[in-house]
DNA sequence: GCAAGTTGCAACATCGGTGTTGCATGTTCT
DNA sequence: AGAACATGCAACACCGATGTTGCAACTTGC
């Protein structure tokens, strides 16, 4: 309906604006999911005007901000091959990945509605492959094989949650995290190991 | 300023009311933080008139939310004796009784901007007792030395805020999931002790 | 039972955000 | 250079939420 993606070749020009927007509407609403349309204006450097000719409607900003998110979620958690690499190296993967999107996209991500369709088909994607992912450590010996799958996968989005909000985006910074994360879903915080 | 309790001992009946206003308020902004006053209102069976008779603004309703769910919060984990318990039972005790508030609170608990100095004050000493309550386990030998507390106390926050998620408020079923919780906390979801 | 307090209802004023239009001024692309 | 597109600006209509008031009917507490 109101996809800017895909519908018409937008000029140069227009493309730098759409991004804009979208990366100030992330800001902004991040920090208030409330925040009026002007200001999502202001951040991006344009007129309110200008961002209701890209997007006709607030519903239709937002539905873009989740539909483009969720793109690169996607791609972060395809690019470590989960279902073929080894699986302690997809883990660590995928968490590395996901965490470099989600530094940046964090609002999109989490905090948003997922009415589209289109958005939660991604999502249960997704969800589908973490599954298979944590069968696969099960099976590897990784995981307790009483473990409840359902339980861990939250317990991992509960962490790369957590480590994203160290906002840093460097290489450097996304590998500490990413190893503090596995290293924290596998062992836990304490000392000794499962009675 | 727009402090319900405490001001002028109110009747009974309006007692009744100010509660189920506050009840339908975590209700229905937990699903929809934007919410208008008049779902609320309806929500709590009294006309949309009457929660403005109660709680000036809108601001001043959600100010009381939280002051009454902060409460509740400081009350649990002070029910624990985390000071002068054994650091493993005051980690239990702590978990399960959190739990028991955050079902039922969650919205005003977790996702509600605390401006208030009252809210803030709160629950910056709940962090510092949970400071003191890691230290204590690392002491005890049942964290690791070299443990970061802060990233320990923010693991710890999230796994309950993901187990208050499931819903039922039986004694056994905090119980259930508070064990999940320390479990988790202290070993995680793998299999082998840490390297 | 009576006074004080409480609620529902209807009506009203107000405010801020949303979405639209027209036009003049740039910018892009070929 | 010229056509097509993009943007800023100003003005407007609109809507839903907020907050207020007055009054009649009811409940509580003593």
């Amino acid at each position: 309906m109101a996809l800017p993606a895909s519908a018409k070749p937008l000029r140069a020009d227009a493309e730098r604006t759409v991004r804009a927007i979208l990366e100030a509407a992330e800001r902004v609403l991040s920090t208030n999911p409330a925040a009026p349309m002007e200001q999502i204006a202001e951040a991006a450097g344009v007129a309110r005007t200008t961002v209701h000719r890209r997007f006709a409607s607030r519903e239709s900003l937002i539905a873009a901000l989740a539909a483009w998110a969720t793109q690169r979620f996607h791609d972060a958690v395809e690019a470590a091959r989960p279902d073929t690499a080894p699986p302690a190296v997809a883990l660590y993967q995928v968490t590395a990945n996901v965490l470099h999107v989600k530094i940046g996209w964090g609002f999109a991500m989490g905090a948003l509605p997922t009415d589209a369709p289109e958005v939660a088909r991604v999502h249960a994607a997704v969800l589908a492959q973490c599954e298979r992912l944590f069968t696969r450590l099960r099976d590897a010996g990784l995981l307790r094989p009483d473990t409840d799958l359902d339980w861990a996968r939250r317990v991992y989005y509960a962490l790369i949650h957590e480590a994203a909000a160290e906002a840093p985006d460097t290489d450097a910074a996304v590998d500490t995290l990413a190893t503090r994360v596995v290293d924290t879903l596998l062992h836990g915080i304490g000392t000794s190991a499962t009675p």
